[in-house]
DNA sequence: AAAGTTATGTGACTTATGACACACTTCCCC
DNA sequence: GGGGAAGTGTGTCATAAGTCACATAACTTT
């Protein structure tokens, strides 16, 4: 499969661009390039201009901010077929996370210009990106208004979810770090593992949480 | 002033099509129509095809929904200069409201085919338009998260200050739907506007809030 | 005007979660 | 291998909000 075939795969499992034709999908894909990083490289740094579109061909590459205390959080972990900064190649606007190479990597890269210039050539394509980014403003506010209102249990077990479909069943990630992505208190978080412990949903190790039984976890997730 | 022209600054107003140029702006306007609703008319239902975008030329009109127990809450009140429908004209979706007039209105509606026709004409502004719908999903994502996780109070005092911007000083609502709005039981949402009243930042009649002091209302809008 | 209906005001209780405090463990580095 | 540092486990307490249960007050209908 090329390079540029490959691509296009990653882009049609993205919500973003799945509903896009074959022959249009397959023109934006021979706009890509590739880039490669090594391990712990840097890709991007909050304040760049937000001035491409990636896509993992492999590798990994986390998304990660600087707090204010000079500690470092991981916001997510992109993995092969990950797709990430869709919005930014769309509006430019400057990165607001820091971006490095977890392993050695091979990215797919959609520059702005060439993206633009496309849509530009393909009017009948921009208005089919303006009713997915609707979609997804529509979705946003139904989806965050909901989840921002679900007891902790509930947001911690989606969250578990989603980095179980990144991670396998091993989840790698600290319990301070959880609590950030659930916007909970570390000691809540710790408190709900424990208790899902007991359950024999999960077992926990240092920095690292095993998923035992993702039946009963998705269950939670989506609020029993 | 031509009813185009008029519908022009309408558009002007609002963050969605603040950007674009003064000619751009006007031949979009030429393809507006206008049309009057009796009071008490339906305008469209939850579930209608969302086929238009309306700006109000003069009246009322009433977004609302109707709750699973019969009863209607009122969502948010349209008046002359207010846009709305901003999303469906793009995406097409059903509504997701009910809109009624409160009073005997005119309106001027944009067709959703005669805007698609338009951005397919005007490719750049398509991409603008992009670029905006971006603006708003990233804006979303920021203060969502945000704003859910401030405390009530606060979230309160937001909700009045935007009530405030559409009535004026004197707020038509009841505290139940109030509390619908930010999210919070009614007693919740009753002791806090007691405790305000005390301190002389605004008034309560049935079914009316009076508001005294909009400057200390803004600041804990702001959260102090 | 009597009766019913809707909106408001308030007290008592419950619950989820955050905050603080500290013990314990594991890992890493010198 | 000793001494941090970082991660984890748990108890105690404080607090914000929800829930329930009424009492009242204000409009509506007949």
């Amino acid at each position: 499969m090329s390079k540029q075939a490959e691509f296009a795969v990653i882009l049609k499992m993205n919500p973003m661009f799945a509903d896009l034709g074959a022959d249009e999908l397959q023109r934006l894909s021979n706009l890509c390039h590739t880039q490669h990083l090594a391990n712990g490289e840097v890709l991007f740094q909050k304040g760049d201009a937000g001035d491409a579109l990636f896509g993992v061909r492999r590798g990994q590459v986390r998304i990660e901010t600087g707090a204010s205390d000079g500690s470092r959080l991981t916001l997510n972990f992109m993995g092969p077929g990950d797709l990430f900064g869709e919005v930014a190649v769309l509006d430019g606007q400057d990165r607001t996370a820091d971006a490095t190479a977890g392993e050695a990597s091979e990215l797919f890269v959609l520059r702005r210009e060439d993206f633009l210039g496309f849509l530009e050539r393909e009017p009948k394509v921009a208005i089919k990106i303006i009713s997915l980014l609707c979609q997804r403003i529509r979705w946003q506010s139904e989806r965050m208004e909901e989840s921002m209102l679900q007891p902790l249990p509930v947001r911690l077990a989606r969250r578990l979810c989603a980095l179980a479909a990144d991670f396998g069943s091993e989840v790698h990630i600290s319990q301070e770090q959880l609590g950030v992505f659930v916007g909970a208190a570390r000691e809540s978080v710790n408190r709900q593992l424990q208790a899902w412990r007991k359950e024999a949903i999960l077992d926990l190790q240092r920095g690292r949480i095993l998923l035992r039984n993702m039946t009963k976890l998705t269950a939670i997730a989506r609020n029993e």
